[in-house]
DNA sequence: GTCCTAACTGAGAACTATTTTCAAGTAGGG
DNA sequence: CCCTACTTGAAAATAGTTCTCAGTTAGGAC
């Protein structure tokens, strides 16, 4: 366990949050590993209930912090994704979008760089300085519409 | 007042609500006026104050209920602009986005029928078929811009 | 290595937004 | 005008998130 926390010590994350003079302490650590581990579109109690897997004494607090920090560093979002709580988007190196399905809950990402010169075209033509958007897609998956 | 309620009454989502099978009751009719009076990107908490200046013994929770129905027949739909709370735009008969100010809280609606057409052919392509999306593009309008 | 201090922590209280419950009230078809 | 199913407001319940605070810890200085 404590080598899994150490494994997150190497990766881009904690290279982030040391760089911006961040502790890199084992909780950090944990919600990290989680993140890095496969774990997007994660909401905090879930990122909270697997990281206790790795690091027991973990606390819901911490992970919101956590998740803060992220986000504050730009290297992830809040996403509202259909369900009341708000989930966290890891940026990974390039924005992505999301395409909801309103039957099973699939998400499915979507890299699609055209959108973007679309966005900042709109936002320029009003004199706005675009700094970032927000897309969602919602609708229904391949898979939900042959099986009904 | 009971004035102000009966023009509500004429009004398109009274309608709306009516051809649903929906009763047209004074706590609605109050809400449709103050969404029809041109509170748009109202939280529901905004709602509920103006709808108690014409009718006050409106409660909360019927405000809530009336959002839901409005969702639900596709006539308004619920945003996340920045702060906590929930926002609700109405749709009035086309789909728009938003400009966010980060400064000053700004909210540009942008009717834009091209990006319709480029999120439908995105989804298309990944079998999923598109019931509608959600944007907001967020940065700096034109007069935090200038005034800093 | 040890010390030191500012940064960080978990637990639980507090806060906020939203939903549910329920007894009482009402719209509107018959 | 009468019913009755739908609707209501108030209050309680729930859920998500933030705050508080006393104790702990990372990591730079020595
Ligand atoms: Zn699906
Ligand atoms: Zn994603
Ligand atoms: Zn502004
Ligand atoms: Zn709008």
């Amino acid at each position: 366990m404590e080598q899994t926390l150490e494994h997150a010590r190497g990766g881009a994350l904690a290279a982030a949050l040391h760089r911006a003079g961040y502790k890199l302490t084992n909780p950090r650590l944990a919600v990290l590993y989680v993140l890095e581990g496969g774990m997007c579109h994660a909401s905090p109690q879930e990122v909270y209930a697997a990281g206790c897997a790795v690091y027991p004494t973990l606390g819901l607090a911490t992970v919101y912090r956590t998740l803060d920090i992220l986000t504050e560093l730009g290297l992830a979002r809040p996403s509202y994704l259909g369900d009341a709580a708000q989930r966290f988007t890891l940026h990974h190196d390039h924005h992505h979008y999301h395409l909801v399905c309103d039957a099973c809950g699939l998400i499915t990402d979507v890299d699609e760089e055209a959108l973007g010169s679309v966005t900042d075209e709109i936002a320029g033509r009003l004199g706005f300085r675009a700094r970032g958007h927000y897309l969602e897609i919602y609708g229904v998956c391949q898979r939900c519409q042959s099986s009904n």
